[in-house]
DNA sequence: GACAACAAACCAACTGGTCGGTATTAAAAT
DNA sequence: ATTTTAATACCGACCAGTTGGTTTGTTGTC
């Protein structure tokens, strides 16, 4: 939101990384101080203690991921049915590099916290409901357009969709690779266009990007 | 496998539950000890050490998950298709109770210690593939019969499926309950219905009853 | 009396968090 | 213009409690 001090920042990118590979628990305040070169002195400073840092992080996250998808070049096709199939496309191309890299926080900390640390848990709830909504708006579009009278909810799909990407990462993490990911979310696509009834071979319909 | 002493069970059945509910990392020696009513001496009798115990939790939830599956009354469906499709219903129906209950242990593992504790991750990697295969079975067999030229790959498909289950575990906890992943499952099933056009109202060839 | 199965006191390393202090900047008072 | 005040940002030694793991001791059984 605000430009917010450089060394918070610092922080936060530290923790999304460091949480993200070895998870909530195992990090501990000294890692992220480390990896952020920061004091602890200058830590306690910024947070109060590490939930309050995890909360922040959460929101962090998901900002970036708001961003991230919000400037997306799927986001420029106009037919909201092949915008979403747009949107699959986009998270199986950004599987690349490390796990933590392309893994996601908000799932890694709440399948850790969902008991112990409520506060945590409700702002990763938040933000993954609130991605799978801004998602489940072009569904609600598609649906409208190709699909009027069928039985499942917009909302329930979003969700459906982010159950198989977070899904998708726990195979990707037991199995070393993105490799099963990519496969999930084309399984996830193929999904789509048997609900919407997409033609086989029509894949997009050339909207001005690559 | 063996008989296995009860303490030694006692202490497994305990690592299921604590740490499905805290996670890996946070589930302290202590915890466990009390929670299976062991003391310290006992436990490091039995186990080496904290990441040996949870690679032999790994293998003891997936043997009772084996053996759960194994006698699911939708095994007796002869088709291989309602047989998937009862498999689906009944990983559904299995959703009671509070969330360290149902939840799966795999999953919330891998997803801890992916990076830091390979050992555990391969034995839980193991596992879930290993489940992912046996419903990968009727996947090929149902395929055979009902979609042999279909593009996708039955060992996908099956991962797929896993993919989706763990994906609705997690939003499942960041919702507090399991109904979320009950639609997401409901999803999984329509999916397979349309993968292998199953008549839309045709439920189950009524097999020998519930 | 040997050995498995446990009990429980104990330990060194680590963890989240505190605390007194310093550097820098900006407003306020002179 | 200069001094005072004060707030912010940051440092790093320190602390009390916890952690995984060890050690020594006890029990029961073949």
């Amino acid at each position: 939101m605000q430009p917010q001090h450089p060394t918070k920042t610092k922080i936060l990118n530290s923790a999304l990384h460091v949480i993200r590979s070895k998870g909530y628990s195992a990090t501990t305040v000294d890692d992220i101080c480390e990896s952020s070169g920061v004091t602890k002195g200058g830590f306690f400073h910024h947070f109060k203690g590490k939930e309050e840092l995890a909360i922040a992080a959460a929101g962090h996250f998901g900002a970036m991921a708001d961003g991230l998808f919000a400037q997306a070049p799927y986001q420029s096709i106009k037919d909201p049915l092949f915008r979403l199939l747009g949107y699959v496309d986009f998270r199986i191309a950004i599987l690349k590099g490390s796990l933590p890299q392309y893994t996601c926080l908000l799932g890694t900390m709440v399948q850790e916290v969902y008991e112990t640390h409520p506060a945590i848990r409700d702002a990763c709830a938040q933000c993954i409901t609130d991605h799978a909504s801004e998602v489940g708006k072009d569904i609600a579009l598609a649906k409208k357009f190709y699909a009027p009278d069928a039985k499942w909810s917009a909302e329930s799909l979003g969700l459906y969709a982010q159950a198989v990407i977070q899904g998708s990462f726990i195979l990707a993490k037991a199995r070393g690779g993105p490799q099963v990911a990519a496969e999930c979310l084309q399984h996830l696509r193929r999904y789509l266009e048997l609900l919407f009834e997409v033609p086989p071979q029509e894949t997009e319909p050339s909207p001005g990007g690559n």
